[in-house]
DNA sequence: CGCATTTGACCGGCGC
DNA sequence: GCGCCGGTCAAATGCG
């Protein structure tokens, strides 16, 4: 868009004539109603204006997410290409089980999904990942999402430079599930989360909260991320991590912080405008004498 | 003092 | 059989 400059500067340095007090009234009559007619002139070009940057912020929004998506998905490929060879011998030996859904997501599978590969039966613990986008500069690996975890053990895996926290669930006693957090290789501002098995409990929120903080007694939720949690009525398997609904909440969430740092760049460099501010003024008592003439 | 985290040691699976 | 590597254990440590 190209940059516009809108003179919203007021004019009402309006000097009293000091002979013919009447003349002089209906002469300021007069300029306060061409006064008027200019600003509401003006409002409505500000309007139009106000339009046309929503109109391109929706296309640039639209651009942005398309971006975006691309870039979830060659980021994927990225992770797995090096890996794939290893993939495909696991995903022969476990195409009778998953038929068509493996096969489809074998290009996407990961180091994690590879050894739920290996040992998966009936009865394994059902796998599910997230990827919770964080502060790059943010080392801590604590994702919060309504459970209660405690970390068991940490490792620095051969694939990643980064370490890998591991947590067992602690919300309640015999609880099997674990959980394994790991910074993405190829971006570290998203945190890798594999939740291993099924809660025995009820989830205590209705919507995970997922968020990144510098500590263990984090009270700030830094990123809400809309998808479910991985519970025994979800019939979500570890062939769910590569769904396309998981693909789109990633994107949600995604789209969700990049809107919120957009409106907030618009709202700081709006109000940061003098001529801005002018304007709104200028609207606001614009629409205040409009009323009173009512 | 109790609980959670840290971290080095240990174990088991897998590939060569 | 050996070494590598991921996962787990448990003693040490820190914190409220």
């Amino acid at each position: 868009m190209e940059p516009t400059c809108v003179d919203t500067s007021l004019n009402l340095n309006i000097v009293p004539s000091r002979n013919d007090t009447i003349v002089d009234t209906v002469v300021a009559d007069q300029v306060l109603v061409e006064e008027l007619e200019r600003l509401s002139n003006e409002n409505k070009r500000l309007n139009e204006k106000l339009n046309l940057m929503c109109d391109n912020y929706v296309a640039l929004q639209k651009h942005l997410s398309e971006f975006s998506h691309t870039n979830f998905e060659n980021e994927l490929a990225m992770m797995t290409q090096s890996r794939k060879r290893k993939a495909e011998s696991i995903e022969k030996n476990c195409m009778n089980q998953f038929g068509y859904a493996i096969a489809e997501s074998s290009t996407v599978t990961t180091d994690h999904e590879e050894t739920t590969f290996k040992h998966n039966n009936i009865n394994s613990p059902k796998i599910s990942k997230v990827l919770v986008p964080t502060d790059a500069s943010n080392t801590s690996l604590y994702v919060r999402d309504g459970y209660q975890w405690r970390k068991y053990g940490q490792k620095v895996t051969r694939d990643n430079p980064s370490p890998r926290a591991y947590f067992k669930c602690s919300f309640a006693p015999g609880c099997p599930v674990k959980k394994k957090v790991q910074r993405s290789v190829e971006d570290p501002s998203i945190l890798v989360t594999t939740y291993e098995g099924e809660h025995n409990h009820p989830h205590h929120q209705a919507q995970i909260q997922m968020s990144s903080t510098s500590n263990q007694s984090e009270t700030t939720s830094t990123y809400l991320v809309p998808i479910s949690s991985p519970s025994p009525k979800n019939p979500s398997s570890t062939l769910d991590l590569v769904t396309p609904r998981k693909l789109i909440a990633i994107e949600d969430a995604q789209k969700s912080s990049i809107q919120k740092l957009l409106i907030h760049q618009m709202a700081t460099s709006l109000t940061r405008d003098p001529n801005f501010a002018t304007a709104l003024a200028t609207a606001i008592s614009g629409k205040i004498m409009d009323f009173e003439k009512r």
